[in-house]
DNA sequence: TTTCATATTTGTAATCATTACAGATTAATA
DNA sequence: TATTAATCTGTAATGATTACAAATATGAAA
């Protein structure tokens, strides 16, 4: 438990969300591993500590934080959807390869767009990634050689 | 059919993709509309014309298309993927409300990271996106109000 | 042209993430 | 405590995608 839990209480209470056990547990998760995770990673730790979590549970809570803008919901592998807390502006980047997800702290003009119109279009959220092969495989390629 | 067929016939011999039929049908038909078909739009659309057309070969044929950069996956609304031909490099904008797919042509500085390296992964894809509300969905909610 | 080997296409069945739903449980309020 | 609403849970359904094997088409060699 590296984040505090009180903290963590407070970011549901000032978005109106009740702040039950189980979403305590699934936030507190999603602070502690910013590794993109999926609803099965997180189900599949969650429920050691707590037997009866459903999966079902895990699908709920993600999508009312998503609605509320406590977790990104990141679509870039195409077969399941990953989650990400990390507020700060950044981007990503899938390796084709290992199918890991890297942030990428590229600064982006967000300012000058978010929330201003594009084509006359509301921008509420901008998303930016990349692909291609990640630093490891490639080494990992080069020993091989 | 607007696109000539045998500038698509050009366009897979040269990537050493042998052109038949189906396969020229459904790169003519990606070129035709470029409104980020699913597999569903491809092949209901073609399967009138070739009755016996599988829905397995058209993701088949994507998936080689992909492959060879003829097409590029797009899975920004997390519940199926999405074809375009466009290759000019430009982003998307997807409407939460009417999930209609917007082209973006924001000038990105492609040349300045297409592959070359960030934090030394090598890129081979770019993509942008943002969402939000769309220009004739923020329309209609004012003619309502 | 015929024969053979290979690539492609097809249809069905399986897989897997996600959603729908309804009953059980918990919490909140009077 | 009784009542009501919100939340959680488990199962079943959905829908996109993939696996697979049989059917078909293609292309080369004889």
């Amino acid at each position: 438990m590296i984040t505090n839990m009180k903290h963590i209480k407070k970011e549901l209470t000032d978005k109106n969300i009740k702040p039950t056990y189980q979403r305590l547990c699934i936030l507190e998760y999603l602070h502690d591993n910013l590794v993109h995770p999926t609803v099965d990673m997180i189900y599949n730790k969650l429920v050691d500590r707590i037997p009866t979590m459903s999966k079902t549970t895990v699908y709920n809570t993600l999508k009312i934080f998503s609605e509320n803008n406590i977790v990104n919901e990141i679509t870039i592998t195409g077969t399941e959807t990953r989650y990400d807390t990390n507020c700060k502006s950044h981007q990503h980047f899938l390796c084709k390869k290992c199918k890991k997800i890297y942030d990428i702290n590229i600064t982006y003009q967000d300012s000058e767009i978010i929330n201003k119109d594009i084509f006359g279009h509301k921008v509420q959220e901008i998303h930016g990634y990349f692909k291609g092969i990640c630093k490891q495989c490639l080494e990992n390629d080069k020993i091989k050689d």
